[in-house]
DNA sequence: CCCAAAAAAATTGTCAACAGTTAACGAAAA
DNA sequence: TTTTCGTTAACTGTTGACAATTTTTTTGGG
């Protein structure tokens, strides 16, 4: 009896069958754990119980090793011999890396962007842009993010290296293993709104140099808003 | 009766042990797949046979699978349910990919280095350059790609960023995915050398910009030599 | 001789059991 | 009361076995 089902995203029976042909149980809870770790469910630093989380997935042990070596092997789980796996925790200084080679990767695809955007793909970008500035008038947080997620998947996607893509997402997801996730993404939508243009800008003038610029300020800019927040934080140390 | 020691690296018995206490035979297991990738035992597109590794090494399926994932996740593996894992081969598209992000990461660990350095990092950044004109002087290989390996290993270690040294290495690694590794360290020594002092001379003068672009372009000029072998290749099909 | 279907072998996916280590708990001594 | 030691429980590391699937070989017909 698959309990799987219970805590995965909805599927029918045949297409939870269909899955279960073409890949491993093991990427089933591989998927799964991510998820847990993305959502917030596993915390920076929690162990992962083996049997626990085997029995809740309704498998063996085994894939669930397995599962937790991919992960492993992706940078967001960290294990010690006997003692455990436990959920990646970045320490401030690793949150400033992340976020150094995010802007290098981002500002790649800035690069590679303006270099090969159609005009397809600036519309669809004009229409983020101007749906953001909309969102951030209207003060409208709720349609805000996903815009703003939407917008930056959609560049990296567009940069026409897959191999980039998905080193760029990888780094976005290492930033959930930062104690205060609900800290990343907060802050400052004026001015995200005036780069987001410049960004567009640079794209829509096919100024490599300049996209690279744009791009990687963009990232470093909000890398700076979070640790400006970390730094004020650090001095009210109580309240929770 | 652990078998691995023969084809490992020499350690005694003792050693052996204490390596065994602290990392998981997976681990060994891993690192040892990881090995013979790169030596070349196992090429792209090869099959890994788990029992026939597993029966090698000296050890059960149950490792091996574990190191297997974990190599997955680290994109030296692809693995297809009921099929089996292969080493990964990369397209010359994917190739193309690889460099254009080593060049950003290249170049970022030649801006952070400039902003950081040392009197003590300079002596040996230009004790590896000047070895290196040497041995091309001297027409000596076997001198000059230790030390060109060694350069470029001291600059992203130098550049005080762990993750981006991590993951350059990962894109080293994933160049000995091509179908021709032999082609991709080759060919221009003299033009190499004048890179390497130009970046020298940036990183001397800590000038973040001009060392940016000197990395940057040192990285993508490899590739433009490698892909014109490519080319020139394919121009002759046969002779293998 | 060649092709297709069936049988056999090989290989992967999953599981349950066992061994070894670590962590938790409680009792005895300082 | 605190500390230390020993016992017990929980958990991880590893293995071998079994089930399911794919690949190879064999066999029979055209």
């Amino acid at each position: 009896m698959p309990k799987v089902s219970h805590s995965m995203m909805l599927r029918s029976p045949s297409e939870e069958l269909a899955v279960l042909r073409t890949s491993s149980l093991a990427a089933v809870v591989e998927r799964e754990v991510e998820r847990l770790i993305l959502n917030g469910r596993f915390s920076p630093g929690e162990r992962i119980n083996e049997n626990k989380l085997a029995s809740e997935l309704g498998t063996s042990r085994g894939p669930v090793r397995e599962a937790i070596r991919a992960l492993e092997g992706s940078g967001l789980i960290v294990s010690v011999r006997n003692r455990g796996s436990f959920i990646r925790r970045l320490s401030v200084q690793e949150v400033r890396e992340v976020y150094e080679i995010r802007s290098a990767l981002f500002g790649l695809a800035g690069k590679l962007l303006a270099e090969r955007v159609t005009a397809d793909q600036l519309e669809r970008l004009n229409g983020y842009v101007t749906g953001m500035e909309e969102a951030s008038r209207e003060r409208n947080f709720d349609a805000y993010y996903p815009l703003n997620l939407a917008f930056h998947e959609f560049i990296v996607d567009s940069a026409g290296n897959a191999m980039l893509a998905q080193q760029y997402r990888s780094f976005v997801k290492k930033l959930h293993l930062f104690r205060a996730r609900s800290l990343v993404q907060g802050g400052g939508l004026g001015v995200s709104n005036k780069e987001h243009r410049e960004m567009l800008s640079a794209i829509t003038a096919r100024d490599p140099v300049w996209a690279h610029e744009a791009h990687c300020r963009h990232v470093v800019s909000a890398r700076d808003r979070l640790l400006n927040v970390i730094e004020a934080e650090a001095g009210k140390p109580d309240r929770t």
